[in-house]
DNA sequence: GCCGTAGGACTACCA
DNA sequence: ACTGGTAGTCCTACGGCG
C-alpha cells in the first residue's frame, strides 16, 4: 500500500464483480485510470415504510434488481429540515428503476452517477488527490484540495483532409487523403502520395495512413486532443473509413476509438483515458454570448478573429483537385496549416475552459460541450452539498411547457427621440440582476407566502419586490449566496490581476477566471427564468425584472430631478443630455444616487461622449430603439444595433452606413454625406463593386427542410446542397443577390458560385436603407423623403 | 391572373 | 436548449380588380 498524489480529470463509471466503481481518469507519473468503489442512492420521502423498501426487489428482463441498503438522513427540502429515507443501489440504471416503483415522493434520482460522485466526495476538476491504492483500485482518499498551480497537459491538435469531387464527402466511398497534428514539441502530415515536405510521413496506402497516425497518438501519448468540429466531422469520418479499410482507429489510451456523446443539441466524442476537446461548440457558445462576434464560423474566420492573423487558404472545395493534379505540397501545408491554428485557438480558449470547469465543478470534457444553464445548474447542484440541500428535480416535459407559453416580463426600454445630440453621458448599473438577486436575497426557498417564511420565523426583515412578491432577508438562498461569492471572488481576482505582469502565465490565468466569474455570473437570472431549470422560479424572475424596472426608473427621475434631460434608457444604461450641466455635476448626480441604493448595487459612469445620433423606426416617426452611434471624446465610435453591426446586410451597405455616421459625428457636413452616398451608388451601378462587399451572411437556425418559407438565404443554401455542398442546421449561408431571377430569393446564390449581382437590389434595399434616416437626421426635412412613394424613387435623389 | 398589402416567419441584434 | 425587447427584411396569403 502506497500513498500516491494525482491530478483529477475526469471520471466516468464501471460496474463489475456486482459493484459499482467510479472510474478516475488522473494524471500522476503517468496518466491513468483507476477505480473506486461508491454506491449510487437517491432519496425517498418514506421513513415509515423503511422495512418495505429495504425488501423491495422487482425482476425487469429476467433480472432481479434490489435495494442494497437504505440510510435514515436529515435534508433540507425547500428551506426546511426533513427526514428521508437514502436508498441505495447496486448499479446507476438501478435509481431510474427502482424510484418509478416507489409509490412515494423521489428526490434526486435524476443525478448522473459521475456527478454524484464528484460532489459527494468535494472532487474539483484538477483537484489534487491523494490516495492509497491496490492494484487499480483507490481504497482511501486521504486528501483531496483544489489545485491552484498551473496544470501541465500534454496536448496535440489534428485535422483531415477528404476527397470530395462532389462537395460533401461520402465517407463510405471517398478517402480520407491526409491527417496532420500538431503539439509543442513536433507536427507532421500523413498521407499516402510523393511528398517532397521534410514533416510529411509517407504511408503505403490510406489503410497506412490511418494506423500510421494512430501509432503516432500513442507515441506522443497527449492527454488533451484538439480538433475543430471533430466531434461531427473528422472522428466520425476516420472511424467510418478505418471501418470500410478493416483497420482500427485507435486513439484511445486503451486502444478504442471514441463514444458519440449527445449533450442536448450538442454532440461530443469521448475518447477514453484522454480529453477530447472539440473547439468547435466552444466557439459557437462564445459566439452566443457575445464574447466574440464573427461573421462565420469556419475554422479560417474564427482564426482570424480571435488571433487578428490570416491563416493561409484553400477552397475546401478545390482539395480534391489539388490531390488529383498533385499540388501535394501545398495541399500538405495547408492540412498542417489547420492543425497548427486549431492548436493555437486551443490554447486560446483552454484556460477560460478550465476556468469555468473548476468553478462549476464540471469536468472539461463536459465544460467544453456545456450551455450556459448546464453551467450554473453544476454549480448551484454542487453548492447544494454543504448546505445539505435537496437538489430540485428537472421539470417533466408539461411543465417546461407550461413554462414556456408564460414568459417573464422583461426590461424597459425608453423611446428615445431622434436626432443628434452633443455631450451626453452614459452611466450604467454594474452587474445589475446579479445585483438585484443579492440585494433582495432572490430565491425560491425565501419567497414569503402569507406572511409566513419556510422556515416559520415571523416576518420581521422583508423585501417587497414590485410585483408584490415578498423575500425574506435571512438566512440567504443558495442563489443569492453563491452569486455573492463568485462576485467576491472576482473583486479578489481582480485585485491579484494588477499585482502580476501583463505577459506573465498567472495573469492569462487569473483574467480567464475573471472572466470566467463573470460569465457565470450574468448567467444567474437566465436560469432562473429557464424552462428547463431546476431552479426554474417565476416570482423569483419576474422579481429580478421588476425590481431593474424600478431602479433604471427611479435612477431616470432623478436626474431629471437634477436638471439633466434623460435622452434614453435601456435595461441598466442610463443616457443623459449634460445641457448647460458640466462633467462634475453629472458626478456629483452619480455620487447622489449611489448613496441611497443598497450595498450591492452600483451605477456607474460608461463614458462622456462628444456626439450622439438617434434615428427614426423605418415605419413611422418615432425613435428606433437598441439603435446609436456615439461619439467618445478620445474619437472612438461607439455603435450599437445599426445594419452596420450585423451580418446579415452586405459589406456595401456596412461601410457606407458607417462613412456617413463618421461624417454625421465627426463633421456633421450633409454635402459630404450625400456625396459619399452617390459614390457608392456609381460604382454598384457601373459593376466596380467587388463581390466581396455584397455578401450577405445569414445562419440557417432550422434544418433546411423544416422551414415554412424559402427565405433568399435558404434558397441559396439549397442551391448550394443540390451541388454537394454540407449546409445543415447552423451552417452560415454566405450569399449574394445575382441578377438571375424574378424574386429576391430566386437570385439568390452562395457568393463562391455567384457570377454577377444585382445593382439594384444593393442599391435599393441594402444601400439606401441603411443610409436613409441618417440622412434624415442631416437637415433632409420630411417633404424631402414622403410623398415619393416607394423607395426606388429615392434612388434618383442621388442622381 | 395580376397587383398591392397585412401579417407572420425569420434573423440578428441590445441589454 | 439562459431571459425578454426590438427593428427590419422578405415571403405568402388574401382581397380587389377586371
Amino acid at each position: 500500500m502506497v500513498k500516491k498524489r494525482a491530478i483529477f480529470l475526469d471520471t466516468d463509471y464501471i460496474f463489475k464483480n456486482n459493484k459499482t466503481y467510479a472510474r478516475l481518469l488522473i494524471k500522476g507519473k503517468k496518466t491513468m485510470r483507476l477505480l473506486y468503489a461508491y454506491d449510487p442512492y437517491f432519496y425517498a420521502d418514506a421513513i415509515e415504510r423503511k422495512e418495505e423498501i429495504i425488501k423491495l426487489a422487482i425482476s425487469k428482463n429476467g433480472e432481479i434488481i434490489k435495494v442494497k441498503r437504505v440510510e435514515e438522513v436529515e435534508k433540507v427540502l425547500r428551506g426546511k429540515k426533513k427526514k428521508l429515507l437514502k436508498i441505495y443501489c447496486n448499479k446507476p440504471s438501478d435509481v431510474v428503476v427502482l424510484r418509478s416503483v416507489i409509490p412515494f415522493k423521489c428526490y434526486e434520482h435524476g443525478i448522473h452517477y459521475a456527478k454524484r460522485f464528484m460532489m459527494d466526495l468535494n472532487i474539483t476538476p484538477f483537484a489534487i488527490l491523494e490516495y492509497e491504492r491496490e492494484e487499480r483500485i483507490i481504497t482511501k482518499f486521504l486528501k483531496i484540495e483544489e489545485n491552484e498551480n498551473e496544470i501541465h497537459l500534454k496536448k496535440m491538435a489534428f485535422d483531415i483532409e477528404t476527397y470530395n469531387p462532389l462537395g460533401t464527402p461520402r465517407a463510405i466511398k471517398d478517402p480520407a487523403v491526409m491527417i496532420s497534428y500538431a503539439c509543442d514539441s513536433e507536427k507532421g502530415v500523413f498521407t499516402y502520395k510523393t511528398n517532397e515536405k521534410k514533416f510529411v510521413h509517407l504511408s503505403q496506402n490510406e489503410q497506412k495512413m490511418i494506423s500510421d497516425f494512430c501509432k503516432k497518438i500513442k507515441e506522443l501519448n497527449p492527454d488533451l486532443i484538439y480538433g475543430y468540429n471533430s466531434s461531427n466531422f473528422d472522428l466520425p469520418y476516420l472511424k467510418i473509413r478505418a471501418n470500410t479499410l478493416k483497420t482500427k482507429l485507435s486513439i484511445g489510451r486503451d486502444g478504442t476509438d471514441f463514444r458519440p456523446i449527445k449533450k442536448g443539441m450538442i454532440n461530443g466524442a469521448k475518447i477514453n483515458g484522454r480529453i477530447h476537446l472539440d473547439i468547435y461548440p466552444g466557439i459557437r457558445f462564445f459566439g452566443f454570448i457575445g464574447l466574440i462576434k464573427a461573421q462565420e464560423f469556419t475554422l479560417e474566420k474564427i482564426y482570424e478573429e480571435m488571433t487578428g492573423k490570416k491563416k493561409k487558404m484553400v477552397k475546401r472545395l478545390n482539395i480534391w483537385e489539388m490531390w488529383d493534379k498533385n499540388m501535394l505540397n501545398e495541399l500538405a501545408e495547408y492540412s498542417l496549416g489547420d492543425s497548427e491554428v486549431t492548436l493555437e485557438l486551443g490554447e486560446i480558449i483552454l484556460p477560460l475552459l478550465i476556468e469555468l470547469s473548476k468553478l462549476t465543478r464540471m469536468p472539461l470534457f463536459d465544460t467544453s460541450l456545456a450551455t450556459s444553464g448546464q453551467l450554473v445548474e453544476s454549480l448551484l447542484m454542487h453548492e447544494s452539498q454543504p448546505r445539505n440541500e435537496i437538489i430540485p428535480s428537472k421539470p417533466g416535459e408539461a411543465e417546461i411547457i407550461e413554462r414556456q407559453k408564460n414568459p417573464i416580463e422583461g426590461a424597459f426600454v425608453k423611446l428615445p427621440e431622434p436626432g443628434i445630440y452633443d455631450n451626453v453621458a452614459v452611466f450604467d448599473f454594474r452587474g445589475l440582476y446579479p445585483s438585484i438577486i443579492i440585494s433582495y436575497n432572490i430565491d425560491p426557498t425565501c419567497i414569503i407566502k402569507n406572511n409566513i417564511a419556510n422556515d416559520n420565523t415571523t416576518t420581521r426583515d422583508i423585501y417587497v419586490s414590485p410585483t408584490g412578491a415578498k423575500f425574506i432577508s435571512e438566512p440567504k438562498g443558495i442563489i443569492p449566496n453563491t452569486l455573492e461569492c463568485l462576485l467576491d471572488i472576482r473583486t479578489r481576482v481582480k485585485k491579484e490581476l494588477k499585482m502580476v505582469k501583463k505577459e506573465s502565465s498567472e495573469y492569462k490565468k487569473l483574467y480567464a477566471k475573471s472572466h470566467a466569474l463573470k460569465i457565470l455570473a450574468n448567467s444567474f437570472y437566465g436560469y432562473l427564468g429557464y424552462a428547463r431549470s431546476r431552479w426554474y422560479n417565476r416570482q423569483c424572475a419576474e422579481s429580478v425584472t421588476a425590481w431593474g424596472r424600478m431602479h433604471i426608473h427611479n435612477a431616470a427621475l432623478q436626474a431629471e430631478a437634477c436638471g439633466f434631460k434623460v435622452l434614453y434608457t435601456d435595461t441598466d444604461s442610463l443616457f443623459l443630455l449634460l445641457g448647460d450641466k458640466k462633467k462634475e455635476h453629472a458626478l456629483a448626480f452619480l455620487d447622489e444616487i449611489n448613496s441611497k441604493l443598497p450595498e450591492k448595487m452600483e451605477l456607474e459612469l460608461e463614458n462622456f461622449y462628444l456626439r450622439g445620433v438617434f434615428v427614426s423606426k423605418k415605419q413611422d416617426e418615432k425613435g428606433a430603439k437598441k439603435k446609436y452611434a456615439m461619439l467618445s471624446e478620445d474619437g472612438n465610435i461607439k455603435i450599437r444595433g445599426f445594419e452596420l453591426v450585423r451580418r446579415d446586410w452586405s459589406k456595401i451597405a456596412r461601410n457606407t452606413q458607417y462613412r456617413i455616421l463618421e461624417i454625421i459625428l465627426k463633421e456633421g457636413s450633409k454635402e459630404k454625406a450625400v456625396s459619399v452616398v452617390k459614390e457608392t451608388i456609381e460604382k454598384l451601378k457601373n459593376g466596380n463593386t467587388s463581390i466581396d462587399d455584397l455578401i450577405i451572411y445569414t445562419q440557417l437556425m432550422k434544418k433546411p427542410d423544416d422551414y415554412d418559407i424559402i427565405s433568399p438565404e435558404l434558397a441559396a443554401a439549397k442551391k448550394a446542397i443540390a451541388r454537394g455542398v454540407p449546409l445543415e442546421k447552423g451552417s452560415v449561408i454566405a450569399y449574394i443577390i445575382t441578377k438571375n431571377g424574378k424574386t429576391i430569393s430566386e437570385k439568390a446564390d452562395i457568393a463562391e458560385y455567384a457570377k454577377d449581382y444585382d445593382a439594384d437590389y444593393y442599391i435599393n434595399n441594402q444601400v439606401l436603407p441603411a443610409v436613409m434616416k441618417i440622412l434624415k437626421e442631416l437637415g433632409y426635412n420630411e417633404d424631402d423623403l414622403k410623398n415619393k412613394g416607394r423607395q426606388k424613387n429615392l434612388g434618383h435623389f442621388f442622381e
